[in-house]
DNA sequence: GTCTATAATGAGATAGAC
DNA sequence: GTCTATCTCATTATAGAC
């Protein structure tokens, strides 16, 4: 990101000085407010039509900015893809570690129902709150989870909290083996998603309306989850 | 599908007429064969990159034709994509029907885990069997299943038998709701699709090799689907 | 049925004015 | 920082030769 070089222009008056300033910041404002906005139109175009469908120009006129807009702020659409997913991350594996380290402070309180709930509930809210942004997102990823070839852009941003809840997991089943548990979390972070991503299945296959959120399908996604962890751990 | 016009030809010889009908059958012969190279081929490159991201002559460059021949057999990307996606449906569905029907006849047989594992197992088998258009065909599956966009166009297709089996499920569950139902079956085909999709991510996590083939996890699987399909209707 | 050639459109990226 | 204009390349689809 490039600054306008004040610096280079010489200071005649402490107004002149204070304007120039002034100026400047507000450039900057402007711009990372531009920047947000090509983002998060961005995010919008991805979750809902995918990376390879969505031309740059499509989220220019998303972000009701031009071409060469969303060229200055990401040298490539690829670079935008990148960026879009990444700055979401940090919030969800906060939430995520924070409820791990509560069922651990509770001692003998931890179950793989907890650990499930832990897990899945941070990304079930922001996937039902009230911030659009936020729901692209997680449709966004509801989608690629099932494509290598964009997952691997942030399996590396994921897969450390993945790994310390596989950590929780075997102090429960010592004798599970790594595959399996390995196995099971991806079944369960897949059960997830597709709450997200096949609600309009759902609703066909019962022939009623899709209930508002994500969230509304909490119990009966974590009970599968759990259940089918325990059951299978028990060895059949 | 278009044939030639032997008929307009005048036949001077019960020869020449002879002639005609094999270079006709020859010819018909050939373009069949070269419409399955090029179904063949899109499927191979679907299922490897997804729709958008692969392009005609990608999949004429596969095929080993001309950009005119994959043209001449489908009349746009769209017809090619529905054509490719279609064909593979009748063996997956007489398959599960075949299992459905075997469990049913076996009276007090019928479990969760048969219901589950009769379900999942042909596309298993498929998926880990020995020809290579069914494994991509597999892949191409669990790609779209995610992208409501696309599984609209199989959604009528697979349906009728995911109906068959949760009638199935409900003579066991009589008292739960359509609606946990569709939640729960859904849940069992993201988990099998997963499967084949999440591969990568299951030994990235548990740091050991792939193993060779989607059947190997079965069992796990299975359980997994079958345990939390009776926590869930248990109640929690 | 298959191929070559091309039309028509849209893509990603960038240089330069403001 | 933003915009206009354009370069270069790839795309789908199709018309016509063989």
């Amino acid at each position: 990101m490039s600054r306008v070089p004040t610096q280079s222009k010489p200071a005649t008056s402490p107004e002149s000085d204070e304007t120039d300033r002034t100026v400047t910041d507000k450039r900057i404002l402007r711009g990372e407010a531009t920047r947000d906005r090509v983002l998060d139109a961005a995010e919008r175009c991805f979750a809902a039509d995918g990376f390879d469908a969505v031309s740059i120009r499509q989220i220019a006129a998303e972000a009701g900015v031009t071409l060469g807009v969303v060229g200055f702020h990401s040298k490539s659409k690829r670079e935008l893809f990148r960026t879009v997913l990444a700055r979401r991350v940090e919030p969800l594996n906060i939430a995520r570690r924070e409820r791990l380290a509560a069922l651990q402070a509770s001692g003998d309180g931890l179950t793989v129902h907890g650990l499930v709930d832990a897990y899945l509930t941070p990304y079930l809210e922001y996937a039902s709150g009230g911030d659009p942004q936020w729901r692209a997102y997680a449709e966004l990823i509801a989608r690629i989870v099932s494509d290598d070839r964009y997952y691997r852009e942030v399996r590396d941003l994921y897969d450390p909290v993945a790994l310390e809840y596989m950590d929780a997991f075997e102090t429960l089943y010592p004798n599970a083996s790594k595959k399996d548990l390995a196995t099971l979390l991806t079944l369960t972070v897949s059960s997830l998603l597709s709450i997200v991503a096949s609600r309009e299945r759902i609703s066909g296959l019962s022939h009623e309306e899709i209930p508002a959120t994500p969230l509304d399908y909490r119990a009966v996604l974590v009970d599968f989850c759990a259940g089918g962890i325990e059951r299978s751990l028990a060895g059949g």
